[in-house]
DNA sequence: TGTACATCAGTGAACGCGCGTTCACTGATGTAC
DNA sequence: TGTACATCAGTGAACGCGCGTTCACTGATGTAC
């Protein structure tokens, strides 16, 4: 997988990446606007100019992470709201695959809902622009249902980015609950399980 | 109104305000945990050392910019989700309670949705009690609702949270339209719509 | 009302520190022949 | 395969700058008598 790459280009992207995780290290406790880019290459093991040779800017590098974060998320989104079972099993794992998400990759969670409405421009935008084409893919995946016949185009990307922030609040939830009790991580399970079954209740009804 | 102060406590008062405000200001195009003390005093016209006098530190600021935002909205959620009128009129109503709220105070809703999940603990622990509050408020609320017949207290809390998120979800939508055509305010207005009738069409379908 | 003393919000100089960015550089890797 | 030159990821010194925090201070306001 991947190209073949001489010596110098695959040094130069496994530092790349050095930075993107350091960063992202980083991340856990503070926001981007704060990050300083000698921080990051402190933390690599190299020089400061070095980020130069990678970024920008570290408004640049979050550019990055949001790719990173959410660009591979597409593919999973399409197998978890499709599929011929029935309302509440497909619910149950939406629920688990994203609480499996959190757990593998609790830095990038983070990442996104705290620099969703952060203070970076270039990054905010960025993560609007995956949201949205994942309430587009959720909307296609929609249309595909039966209980769809009869739903307008625009009514079905409002359900879509409805599951879509309910997708990112269970996520944000999950997170508060990394280093919870058991007890405390049924109960998000639960809430989630139930809004997501309310909203489906009012999905079915809707044309009533 | 107040109490009746001295001159002193007046003017330090005034200050203290003034910090607020202009801290306020600051946050609209940054995060809180890249604020600078000697930011905040620049902009206020007071020497750096006299932020010391009102707050430890500009997370401490933070947490009074926290209960400044929506510590006064209390009162305001028990008249929204309350009412007599049927669903659809207190649905639009909660909408257009929204949007002129935004309007009035767009820095304010800025720097809770930038807060909510950003890099300042004391603060996101701050926003979280508050939003806890108006979880159990709706909640309460909804208990005396002739809909909330039969349902559980786990339920009616699950519900309530559901409206809360679902509204500052709208608000900050409302607030990405503040330099918007009206064409595309009025779009969020029938999305935010019908995204809560939904909710409420799952709401009154729930016990079936 | 007047006087003497206490309080304390805001000042201004000073500090050490880490920041982002520039620049000319080095030396390993790549390429042409 | 060997040689001569080009590329370029990473270096390290240097810069000017704004930061948070300390400290002793000032002078208007408050208080006791």
């Amino acid at each position: 997988m991947g190209h073949i790459l001489g010596v110098r280009q695959a040094q130069k992207q496994k530092t790349r990446q050095a930075l993107l995780d350091a960063a992202l290290g980083l991340l856990e406790e503070q926001s981007l606007s704060s990050l300083g880019l000698r921080e990051v290459t402190r933390a690599v093991g190299v020089a400061p100019t070095a980020f130069y040779r990678h970024f920008r800017s570290t408004a640049d590098l979050g550019v990055a992470l949001v790719e990173e974060a959410l660009g591979s998320l597409h593919p999973m989104i399409r197998t978890t709201v499709s599929g011929a079972d029935d309302h509440d099993q497909r619910i149950a794992r939406a629920v688990e695959l994203i609480a499996g998400h959190v757990d593998a990759y609790p830095a990038h969670v983070r990442f996104i809902a705290r620099e969703r409405h952060g203070g970076v421009q270039p990054v905010r935008e960025a993560i609007r622009e995956q949201l949205a084409r994942f309430g587009q893919e959720v909307k296609t995946e929609l249309a595909k249902d039966p209980e769809s016949a009869g739903w307008s185009e625009d009514d079905l990307l409002m359900l879509a980015n409805l599951y879509v922030d309910q997708m990112l609040i269970t996520a944000s939830l999950f997170l508060e609950t990394l280093e919870a009790s058991p007890e405390e991580r049924e109960r998000v399970v639960q809430v989630a399980t139930r809004q997501l079954r309310l909203i489906s209740i009012g999905r079915d009804h809707w044309l009533d």
